[in-house]
DNA sequence: AAGCTGCGCAACCGCGGAATC
DNA sequence: AGATTCCGCGGTTGCGCAGCT
């Protein structure tokens, strides 16, 4: 524990891991008179700490709506859909996930999405790395979920829209794309999932070559084995040793690691 | 058994914008 | 209206632990 002294103010600091006696302080100050205004609870509360480190303590592991624990599939499939559309914008991510910080979501990306990408080395912003994400990670995540026993109803909903929109965004992406959205599923512009589009509008997969044909703006080639599945509710698949970007023809191998 | 390495996570830091004085 | 303080966000750091050699 470190105590930071500034100037002549007899005003220390505490810094680093909070005790369980701060903890209780802290807790017991917001039952009895809220949060907010942190710098002045600090002090009231007789807190040697900074109103941020409060604040930070409280939202990120004291609030009593923190969820702890491993990270579901449906949030991974959130936190990446989410990602795509916002970039580093963890405490808007954090928002659709009820009970997740802003911090344990950025904690995840770094530790678990960043990793999967210097596994692949490649950027964890390059097409590559989006095409995994969009055709393999992602079509697992949702299959995963689907294949789990007890699935909603709504949260399948959500994600066959989900997954809808990945490839909505795909096809009908524009070759300039808006400032707003770099990523790659930039198809939606406001916060509700379009709708799917029609069946029709599905792009052909020649089997001989496994190149999809239809508007997409970049092939994808599928290895034998591969498939796109449109059928129950709009998923993808792809299998070991599938091809992603024509242009960079290149194969990762054994995919089973992307959900762990 | 000891040392090393990588991972996960809590906490801190710097900055920009909002609120207050 | 300008200065100061506060708040919240995203990036980064460092510690503890588990697994490996």
């Amino acid at each position: 524990m470190e105590v930071v002294l500034h100037g002549d103010e007899e005003m220390d600091l505490r810094r680093g891991p909070w005790t369980v006696e701060e903890d209780l302080i802290l807790v017991n100050y917001i039952a009895n008179h809220g949060d907010g205004r942190w710098n002045s609870l600090a002090r009231h509360a007789g807190l040697k700490r900074t109103g941020k480190s409060c604040r930070l303590r409280w939202l990120n592991y004291l609030r009593p709506d923190v969820r702890r624990g491993n990270i579901t599939p449906e949030e991974q499939l959130l936190i990446l859909e989410l990602h795509s559309r916002w970039g580093n914008r963890w405490s808007k991510i954090a928002q659709h996930l009820p009970g997740r910080t802003d911090n344990e979501i950025k904690n995840y990306w770094r530790t678990r999405v960043q990793k999967h990408a210097k596994q692949l080395q490649c950027d964890v912003n390059s097409k590559q790395f989006k095409d995994v994400m969009k055709y393999l990670w992602m079509p697992r995540l949702i299959e995963r979920i689907r294949a789990a026993s007890g699935v909603s109803p709504a949260t399948t909903a959500v994600y066959q829209q989900s997954s809808a929109n990945y490839y909505h965004a795909t096809t009908k992406e524009t070759s300039k794309p808006s400032p707003e959205s770099s990523s790659c599923f930039a198809g939606s512009s406001s916060d509700s999932f379009e709708a799917p589009p029609p069946l029709s509008d599905v792009p052909e997969v020649d089997n001989s070559t496994g190149v999809l044909g239809g508007c997409w703006p970049e092939q994808c080639l599928l290895s034998p084995g591969g498939y796109m599945d449109f059928d129950q509710g709009w998923s993808w698949g792809a299998t070991a040793g599938d091809h992603l970007s024509t242009d960079c023809l290149w194969n990762v191998g054994d995919y089973s690691w992307l959900i762990d």
